[in-house]
DNA sequence: GTCCCGCTGCGTACAGTGTGCGCAAGACGA
DNA sequence: TCGTCTTGCGCACACTGTACGCAGCGGGAC
């Protein structure tokens, strides 16, 4: 154990050589293309190193493992987050509901980092992630946040929304493991509840409330539902 | 280093036909001590069989897969997640906030759940998950929340408990890999923390808060904290 | 009794994984 | 012209999940 501190994967140089042929670059954003098209279960470094043209072995020259690979391309899609500035006049609370939005948004194109959200956590930063959250708990700062809340805060609000996004992923790979739509399912899962409506009459009302509309609309709606009493929760910490 | 002596075949006959040696309880149970014990890529199927006194592939006559395992193990670990009575006298707020804190505790028990999450989610739920959901649920409509609303309510709440309390299982995990305790990475942390500070002396007072104190309470009290705001927030729907 | 069929466990085998190691070929400073 | 350094490659190794077929057993049918 020559190192104790955490191996910073991003102080590593980089290359300064001309341009070749591999770069740490071209192998994360081809092993993202890879694993929004065929999923996480599908990224070995033999099929990586095909689809740059190279051995698998190859890779190593640029990236330490896979573990490190992973986390370069997590770190990648958290690029594509977005928060605002802290002093934008539209106030914190939008400010964040979007930055919540943005990050549900980016899981739900990149499934796959759902299932390696248990690996890498929020614990190891990369540049991208890291800007971003340092730009999120300005937001809170500038709400108004008691000196040690505003990390506090700032986590509650991440902790929900990968919470809820990483269920989400789940949920709609296991779908298309199934090959069902999720139309299918949902009709599947109603027929289900209609029979225990039968048997249970009380629980009528509930089932009734979202029978037959659009599954996606009720994810949106369910993710926005929460948001927003996490929210509440936070904004009365402020406000009131 | 199991077994030092070679099995004779009596004894291997012996075994196979009084009651069968291995069953779907006995490998999970076994499973779940291997987790524990070794982490997640400790579990393989040669390993699990060895601990049993079994060949790798014997596992299969009572398991269809290494995922279907992986399902019975989660949900057999749920099995410790505590849930009230809907009719409890302490009320609904402390009952939920009861139920996530031992949520919480039995994934910092088993932290190899955090890094199974994505793979499985909730949406694959066993008969103990699903029997605990089904009481965690009964509270929320207990509580007053309107038809439609008392899932969306349950999830919002899951999904804070699930984010977080993943984040910290693979802070932990990191930790646990780098090698050091807690107390030095927090020491680490707030070296770098307190040269932050004097670059940026409007910090100062973010740190100061926080400097210090045990990690393991900081993180109950993060838990805590996020946990108060979400009931919060969901509180303000059924009682103002 | 005898026969057969189920269940259970085991060993072999195969395709696929991450990755350590050594070699070759080109580029660059001396 | 020499090292030396960087980049890519192929081989090899230990290990994975698991398909398949065989062997011995218990229990029911005759």
């Amino acid at each position: 154990m020559p190192e104790p501190t955490v191996p910073s994967v991003w102080a590593r140089q980089r290359r300064a050589r001309e341009q070749p042929a591999l770069s740490q670059d071209r192998i994360v954003s081809e092993a993202v293309r890879l694993l929004d098209a065929e999923g996480v279960e599908a990224l070995s470094m033999r099929a990586l190193g095909a689809r740059l043209g190279a051995g698998a072995t190859s890779l190593y020259r640029h990236v330490a493992n896979k573990d490190e690979l992973i986390e370069l391309v997590v770190d990648e899609v958290y690029g594509e987050m977005l928060v605002r500035d802290a002093d934008d006049p539209v106030g914190w609370r939008t400010s964040v509901a979007e930055c919540a939005h943005s990050l549900r948004a980016m899981v739900l194109r990149h499934p796959w980092v759902a299932s390696v959200f248990g690996q890498v956590g929020l614990a190891q930063l990369g540049p991208n992630l890291m800007a971003r959250s340092e730009r999120l708990l300005a937001l809170f700062r500038a709400a108004g946040f008691p000196p040690g809340e505003a990390d506090q805060a700032m986590s509650t609000l991440i902790a929900y929304v990968v919470g809820m996004t990483t269920s989400e992923a789940a949920y709609l790979s296991l779908l298309a493991r199934s090959g069902q739509t999720e139309q299918e399912w949902a009709d599947s899962v109603r027929s289900t509840a209609e029979q225990a409506v039968r048997d249970h009459p009380r629980l009528r009302d509930e089932y009734a409330a979202r029978r037959g509309d659009d599954p996606a609309k009720l994810r949106d709606d369910n993710f926005t539902y929460g948001l927003d009493r996490v929210l509440d929760g936070l904004a009365a910490r402020v406000s009131g």
